[in-house]
DNA sequence: TTGCTCCTCACGTCACGTGAGGTGGC
DNA sequence: TTGCTCCTCACGTCACGTGAGGTGGC
């Protein structure tokens, strides 16, 4: 049984985010002293708290790691756990690379002299402006714009 | 000159986020009611609002976006700026497809009939343990992992 | 006995969203 | 005049980190 410093140090997550998970009923001490509340972590606890660290890496929120390290989920529900999560890490990197190319592109204008503010180059994709109710207000919008 | 809700419409951008960016002064209304304290915008400032976006869409702090859109920066920290952004976002992109090949080993193993929870294969890179200063307890926890 | 470690609040971070409660504008 | 819009707090989110102030363990 180790304090909670020295099972921070075994394990290399901090103090901090040991009580973070007890708190959240993630990952309770193997024992509490009733009297001082002292948390006792055995070194048996390592593999469930690396399964958290693990999942938590993966972009799963603490409230997805309880759900999934608690409640022992089926092979199908941790499949589509898992599936779910390959998706959003995919659309991730999609759109990482549309903002790489738009850095790239950016960063060469501005090799070429372009000046700072690059409204044009890094400009986000706006949708098209819907049409609103009051025709006076678009037209002074357009106005305006021009 | 628009009403915040107008503007908000207009721009796509919720009336929370144009005041709370008017509070950290990245983008104050044209002019403001010194009685009623409404905000009225101009068409004119959409351009300015839309550079807010768009760098705060390539992962900009809006700290960052208040140094680089106030301060007019130059063309070379505006470049060492986009820069750290592109590798941050390189970095991110790289760690991601290591996410994504360990989710496809533990989506193979579930399918290849492996129990959910997947220690030994979604397990994070542990740095090697430290060498403890108290023997005894090091002792203590390889015997108990053991 | 002394310092080291542990404990529990309470607040800060980041970029807003969500009400609550009250007032001005058309 | 009525409802719609605007305003300013104040609190919640997420996963912790950072003290403050106090106590137990060796």
């Amino acid at each position: 049984m180790f304090r909670i410093r020295d099972f921070s140090r075994f394990s290399r997550v901090s103090v901090k985010m040991l009580r973070h998970y007890d708190r959240l009923g993630l990952l309770h001490p193997a024992r509490v002293d009733p009297d001082t509340r002292y948390r006792y972590y055995s070194a048996a606890q390592l593999p469930a708290l690396n399964r958290i660290l693990s999942l938590r890496e993966l972009g799963f929120s603490l409230e997805e790691v309880g759900a999934l390290a608690r409640r022992d989920p089926s092979a199908r529900a941790f499949a589509q756990a898992l599936e779910a999560r390959r998706e959003a890490i995919a659309r991730q990197v999609a759109d990482d690379q549309v903002r790489l190319a738009r850095l790239d592109a950016a960063l060469r204008a501005l090799a070429a002299g372009a000046a700072p503010p690059l409204a044009d180059v890094v400009v986000r994709a706006i949708a098209p402006l819907r049409v609103a109710s009051r025709r006076a207000r678009v037209a002074d919008l357009e106005g305006a714009v021009e």
